[in-house]
DNA sequence: CCTCTGACTATGGCAACCAATAGTCAGCAC
DNA sequence: GTGCTGACTATTGGTTGCCATAGTCAGAGG
């Protein structure tokens, strides 16, 4: 059986939720900048540590603990290649769960974008069919565009 | 006029994007675990201090602090509000910027949920209308969903 | 006036994150 | 084998985040 609470003041009684809340868990793994900055890297095609390390614009060592937890945490592998006449690297692809963070971090460069402007300008993201600009929404599985008021947060409980 | 670079091995040079880059502001301003679990508290409805801290289960210290950088960053204010009999207090609500977080905070939820598992049940996240279940997704102003194949990161630069 | 409560503020200490610098290690070029 | 380069590792030191405890402050109830 499931309960389900309305997202508008559905009290849960004030029991927090702790490391059982997917954000939670999320945040300890990649919730640092440096770690949403490399995979923002990591999306534009970056996979070599040097490339990272200095697009992101942090230290050597930052860089390989970093990309050390990303791997961890299943974010990105370490697959060996090499370019003729060189010796066998690594590089940092991202895995499914790396890919599926692309809505996240899109969220992210959006908010920011809009919300914590610089002096610089934009960067913009669009659509390549249509050039249309390209935002982080929810979308239900049948394919509805999901509005916060239309969104049901839930928690199942045991029956 | 305006460059566009694509996603795939865009190689922008190396240059680093530091702060011209809205993921990083993001990040600074309310990128760590207690602003994001406030936040889903937020969502949750919950508005009054008391009801925060507790269900975000951090200290009265840190809970104070982050609520006072979310004000400043202008994802929540400050609401004065009286209940009968009570004195006046404040309650922190959303902001328009507070509520263009919700595709971020789901995702990072849903993310969590999906390769980040606890031993605990899982949250849900569903469609009032429907009840299907509600994920981030890619969505550009003509109403397409963008795929991370079709999306375009580019950056405007001067004519 | 005193108390009680919700909403904080102050202090001390530990751990995580970051920059800067220096050092290591592997293997292709020579 | 020596040099060179990409990919790290080690160390020092500063800043931030967090917890725990204790203290403050404002105002309604008594």
């Amino acid at each position: 059986m499931t309960v389900q609470l309305q997202g508008k003041l559905a009290s849960r009684g004030d029991t927090p939720l702790g490391d059982r809340c997917g954000i939670d868990r999320t945040m300890q793994l990649i919730g640092n900048r440096t770690a949403m900055l490399l995979l923002r890297e990591a999306f534009h095609g970056a996979t070599r540590f040097d490339s990272l390390h200095q697009r992101v614009g942090v230290s050597e060592a930052v860089a390989a603990q970093r990309l050390k937890e990303l791997v961890a945490a299943g974010v990105l592998t370490k697959v060996p290649y090499r370019e003729p006449g060189q010796r066998t690297r690594h590089e940092y692809l991202l895995t499914e769960a790396g890919h599926a963070l692309l809505p996240v971090v899109i969220g992210l460069l959006g908010w920011g974008e809009r919300y914590a402007p610089s002096g610089y300008n934009p960067t913009r993201q669009s659509h390549a069919h249509c050039g249309e600009p390209v935002h982080a929404v929810l979308q239900c599985e049948a394919g509805h565009v999901v509005t916060e008021e239309d969104l049901v947060l839930g928690t199942s409980v045991d029956a």
